[in-house]
DNA sequence: GTTAGGG
DNA sequence: CCCTAAC
């Protein structure tokens, strides 16, 4: 590794307000990916809260050409929230450069010392980012050519990122060109050359002495695509989880050469800050460290944590289900222990703003990894890509009544997630060890009763678009699930990510930790559910925003991200507003065929909108004319040209009109029938 | 499965 | 948008 990496550095950050926590980091990303970034404020709220984060990131350049970022994140964090991004592994060329070019960044040290202040919080979190050699993740990466869209957008951001759990495992992450490093110090890094796309708004790094943040806030809204999580699954042709998850054809960077793999390693590991201290240094001596050890420790500090962690519940907020399809992170994982939550302030700060970056709309999403679709970085776009071997999730609170369906829980495990990761994944429920799949079944049928002991109960998170399902790794599982079963799962090839929450129903005070559940045996659900379905063939296309838009739209709205408090069992759709256009295609259809024919409507105009069904454009119709008989002051959204609204009027009236004659014709015939 | 209407 | 009654 000394070979490849030039430097070393590691990056101490504590938990107080300025420090980004990893998950804040991954908020960003998944925001921009999704494109959520902008509404996001959801999901901020919901991460935030929770202050711990510490990252500490090392950045190595590479001269290379490419060159990446290894970043290995380590969170100890009182509070679970910490994610890991065991791997990332992204190509972009610009970033590295930038990070090379930058020499401060390269030589200097970002790390503090472990022992550095910790927050009483136990809030720390702490990122530890080894670059890669340059050529090393090139090949690995894999290009998203397909979607390009995305790319284009926002994927910018995070060229990649490659964590190292242990020596060998290794987070990469790109930045994409104008990545800046600041640190207290002073020192900060820009990088100006960038040719990219992204000019006008630069990622930012900031390491200070006690915080580091990498921001990928700013980018060109448009359309960000998001830097996909992913799994590198081509980083390791080798590796068949891996490779199971993506499909998509890579292209490497040209810069950098054959990548070695870096992404199955095993399991990413938490380190406690002074375990991470030691794994520095063994890192920059060269030494491995075990990750078995730091892997202990975290698993301790989270058990121990979640006693701790303060209650607070997270009401979660509305949130509001971007279009964003969803990221592919082949092997992120998520994983909730308790539903206790401690407010941290960082991450929401951190959240918003990158949120912000992210404005919403991205329709882009990534692509599931587990299937194996990939989505590959264009060899040009400046993209971060980064595989999340597991992260955890701050506090997930969930509250549902026992009459809920296995459906509606697992909506409103991913609404909860989705707002903190932005979307894009898909939840699995495994109780009692043996996956969950009837979505219609609820929680008592299942056994799942407000007073059972939810150990058993536990969430698998996966990415979207999988259409297979790959059994989860054992790595995944051992770093997902703290507790004990970590033998069952066998590698985690896509992004699953379990999550195990509590489920309460008072305050998350009373947080059950839960075990986690092996929900290994059983392979993802082979057959996604319906809407899981739709959603991943959305994210599939929505990159491209345009002609599919509807029907992506619809996919996406397929899986419904209710609140939880509406936690019923019937899953809510998104609201999809009426477009102009869309008014205008209603109005013409309903002038042509009249009220009251709605399939034919919806036949004639709509066939290709999946999720506008007939009684929608009924419904639509019925609001179109209310908004057509009030003042355009009082009218709301999306104003509808008073042209398309005069010929509502004129049309309702008209067929009104032929109804009433109908009607009048009617019961005569009727009645001179009989 | 469609319609129509209230929620 | 949902839910449902009434086709």
């Amino acid at each position: 590794m000394a070979a490849f990496l030039r430097r070393r550095g590691i990056i101490r950050r504590k938990a107080d307000g300025n420090g980004t926590c990893p998950f804040d980091l991954l908020a960003t990303v998944a925001g921009k990916l999704l494109g959520e970034g902008e509404s996001s404020p959801d999901s901020t709220g919901s991460i935030r809260g929770k202050e711990q984060g510490a990252i500490v990131k090392d950045e190595k350049v590479k001269e290379a050409e490419d060159r990446s970022l290894k970043e290995k994140s380590y969170t100890e964090g009182c509070y679970e929230r910490g994610f890991f991004i065991s791997e990332l592994v992204s190509q972009a060329p610009v970033v590295n450069r930038s990070l090379s070019e930058l020499p401060h960044v390269q030589n200097a040290t970002i790390s503090r010392p472990a022992s550095a202040s910790m927050s009483s919080d136990c809030s720390e979190k702490l990122l530890f980012a080894k670059q890669f050699v340059n050529g090393e993740s090139s090949e690995e990466h894999e290009n998203f050519s397909s979607n390009t869209e995305r790319e284009a957008s926002g994927c910018g951001v995070f060229s990649s990122c490659t964590l190292d759990t242990e020596n060998d495992k290794q987070m990469k992450i790109e930045l994409s060109n104008k990545a800046k490093v600041s640190t207290d110090k002073g020192a900060a890094i820009s990088s100006s050359k960038f040719p990219d796309v992204w000019d006008k708004k630069p990622s930012t790094l900031v390491t200070s002495d006690e915080s580091v943040k990498l921001s990928l806030s700013t980018y060109p809204a448009p359309c960000r695509s998001f830097p996909v999580i992913r799994n590198d699954v081509k980083l390791a042709n080798k590796d068949d989880d891996e490779n199971s998850g993506c499909t998509q054809p890579s292209t490497p960077n040209k810069a950098s050469g054959a990548a070695p793999r870096v992404r199955d390693r095993p399991i990413k590991k938490l380190l406690a800050s002074k375990y991470w201290e030691e794994n520095l240094k063994s890192d920059d001596e060269g030494h491995a460290n075990s990750g078995a050890k730091t892997m202990h420790v975290y698993y301790n500090r989270n058990i121990g944590y979640k006693h701790q962690r303060s209650q607070r519940d997270f009401p979660f907020k509305k949130r509001k289900l971007f279009k964003c399809g969803s990221f592919s992170n082949s092997d992120g994982e998520m994983s909730t222990d308790g539903i206790s939550s401690s407010p941290t302030n960082d991450l929401h700060g951190n959240a918003s703003g990158s949120s912000k970056a992210s404005s919403g709309g991205c329709a882009a999403a990534g692509t599931s990894v587990f299937n194996g679709d990939r989505e590959f970085l264009r060899p040009g776009d400046s993209h971060v890509k980064f595989r999340i071997k597991s992260f955890k999730v701050p506090e997930l609170f969930v509250d549902i009544p026992e009459n809920a369906t296995i459906g509606s829980l697992k909506r409103t495990v991913m609404e909860a997630v989705t707002a903190i990761l932005g979307g894009g994944l898909r939840i699995g429920v495994v109780f009692q060890g043996k996956k969950v799949r009837d979505d219609n079944k609820t929680l008592l049928q299942t056994g799942i009763s407000h007073d059972y002991k939810l150990d058993a109960l536990g969430f698998s998170l996966e990415p979207n678009p999988v259409q297979t399902s790959q059994p989860l790794g054992q790595d995944c599982r051992s770093c997902v699930l703290p507790y004990e079963t970590p033998q069952r799962l066998t590698r985690c090839p896509s992004p699953s990510t379990a999550v195990h929450t509590g489920i309460q129903q008072g305050r998350s005070d009373d947080h059950t930790g839960t075990s986690l559940s092996n929900f290994l045996e059983s392979d993802h659900e082979s057959a996604p559910s319906p809407h899981y379905a739709a959603l991943e063939k959305i994210s599939a296309n929505s990159r491209a925003l345009v002609p599919l838009t509807a029907v992506n739209a619809e996919a996406l709205s397929a899986v419904p991200l209710r609140k939880p408090k509406r936690s019923e069992a019937t899953q809510r759709r998104i609201r999809r507003p009426f477009s102009v256009s869309e008014v205008e295609a209603l109005v013409q259809a309903v002038e042509k065929l009249g009220t009251g024919r709605w399939r034919d409507v919806k036949l004639r105009a709509f066939d290709n909108a999946k999720h506008r069904t007939y009684v929608d454009l009924k419904d639509k119709w019925k609001t179109l004319v209310h908004t057509a008989r009030i003042s355009p002051q009082q009218r709301r959204g999306e104003p509808v040209p008073q042209e398309l609204l005069d010929r509502v009027l004129t049309t309702h009236a008209y067929w009104s009109q032929q109804q009433a004659k109908q009607q009048m014709k009617q019961p005569s015939e009727t009645y001179l029938l009989l």
